[in-house]
RNA sequence: GUGGGCGUGGCCAAGUGGUUAAGGCGCCAGGUUGUGGCCCUGGAGAUCGAGGGUUCAAUUCCCUUCGCCCACCCCA
């Protein structure tokens, strides 16, 4: 039997309202920030990604879905969106627009061939936001006001929004040799992956969760002390922005992202239950990206978050919604002079705005009665001979039990004014 | 890629080295003529993940494999 891929799964029927409610809160809070609907492409061409994630990241190095199509060009199922999205805003010559360009998306399937536990698949969803084309503190301090609402909008509490710094291109060099000259004569008592790491990627060594790697990278320089004065600059308005809008923000000096391209501000939301996967949503600046991809130099900022995270976690907190309403009614109908007959009225009702249903075939009226309790009708409208020939059909009221016979063509007024109960 | 746990009908789940592998939910049908929800009765549905081995005999013991889950890595 075929079962769906390992790491992917079915979205199904009573999960829905988890999606729709997500979604529909992303999409009126992005427009109210005055963010515009993007789609872009589930893959793309390969080099996209190695040139804006970065070669040597995880992410790129041993987690993409890659294939060559037909023509043999390599192509890449991505892994994030914000690639696809500066590359639309290249595409697209939106720097002719009023900057910066608000863009979001909304449950856009990423990709990432990782192994698959809590709160993580291979295909997952992102809800995500751009803001290209303006290097200013206040839309940093907007985008993660956005992500904050955001995730307080869903019904998520006691979050966590963690902030740093990790400077540009001009003073990030420094701190990272600070913080390799720091750690080189540590390296002996560091666990294997602070090894690997400190020669590969020296940030990460600051969020190692060994225990015995904690109180060096709580030592460890800060990059917010080896900021240049633009950076610096940026980093106390945006600190200062969002103390205005009392944001609840935690600086966390340890906090680096997984790809290459940020720079500046980083942020993460965290739920309230520490352990693995606790990421819920990230983002931050990433001003070289733009011309990374080779465009004019275009500052940018965002943030993604998982849907997929966001649901377990409403989940764990115990937020519940309503499932989608049942159908209203059911016609049943007995003998089969009275199926065409049925089958019409249906119709008809669907047609007047009734969602009704049509009992299945070959069963008797007791069977279709089970039925439509089964589905939790509000009304049955039965069919049979003598309604056929009187052109009437009987109307039973489910909750109460009562029935009336009314003419076939009043059946939708008759049931008008009740359906909305 | 590494480590750990688990795999019994659609779902949950008991069970034993040996006749027809419990039960619950769900599903189907019936409980007299064209009527639900409760209740009662009956029914369908499992080669006990797969392959191999041990044994007179394995779902139950061993090996392998696949799958799922959890954790590491990394990340959403």
């Amino acid at each position: 039997m075929f079962k769906t891929p390992r790491g992917t799964v079915d979205i199904l029927p009573d999960d829905q309202p988890y999606w729709r409610h997500v979604e529909a809160q992303a999409t009126e809070l992005c427009e109210r920030f005055g963010y515009r609907r993007i789609d872009t492409p589930i893959f793309e061409e390969s080099g996209l990604f190695v040139r804006s994630v970065g070669e040597a990241t995880d992410v790129v190095e041993k987690e993409t879905y890659s294939f060559s199509d037909r023509s043999g060009d390599s192509m890449t199922l991505r892994p994030e969106a914000t690639a696809g999205v500066c590359r639309a805003y290249l595409q697209h010559g939106m720097h002719v627009l009023p900057q910066p360009v608000r863009l979001y998306s909304v449950s856009a399937p990423m990709f990432r061939y990782d192994r698959p536990q809590a709160g993580r698949q291979r295909q997952f969803h992102h809800v995500n936001v751009e803001a290209i084309g303006d290097p200013d503190a206040s839309v940093d301090s907007e985008v993660v006001e956005l992500a904050w609402r955001f995730f307080a909008g869903v019904g998520l509490r006691n979050l966590t929004l963690v902030l740093n710094s990790i400077g540009d291109q001009a003073c990030r060099p420094g701190y990272l040799e600070a913080l390799r000259r720091y750690y080189e004569p540590l390296v002996p008592g560091l666990c294997a992956d602070c090894k690997r790491r400190f020669h590969e990627n020296p940030l990460r060594l600051l969020d190692c969760k060994k225990e015995s790697c904690q109180p060096h990278a709580r030592e460890a320089p800060r990059s917010l002390d080896h900021l240049c004065e633009a950076c610096r600059a940026h980093w106390d308005e945006l600190t200062a922005s969002l103390d205005l809008v009392a944001l609840p923000y935690t600086v966390d000096h340890r906090l680096v992202r997984g790809l290459d391209y940020y720079t500046r501000t980083v942020f993460e939301v965290l739920p309230p239950a520490e352990g693995a996967q606790s990421t819920l949503g990230g983002g931050g600046r990433y001003d070289g990206l733009i011309e990374q991809l080779e465009g004019r130099p275009t500052p940018g900022v965002g943030f993604a978050c998982g849907v997929e995270r966001i649901i377990l976690n409403m989940k764990r907190q115990g937020v519940t919604l309503a499932q989608q309403a049942p159908v209203k009614a059911v016609v049943a109908y007995v003998g089969g002079a009275a199926k065409g007959p049925a089958l019409k009225l249906a119709s008809d009702l669907r047609a007047a705005g009734l969602s009704v249903v049509l009992a299945p075939a070959g069963k008797s009226l007791k069977a279709q009665m089970r039925f439509a309790g089964a589905l939790q009708a509000s009304y049955v409208l039965i069919m049979g001979d003598d309604e056929v020939r009187d052109g009437t059909v009987t109307l039973k009221e489910m909750a109460g039990g009562e029935q009336r016979q009314v003419p076939v063509a009043d059946a939708a007024t008759t049931l008008e004014p009740r359906w909305v109960l």
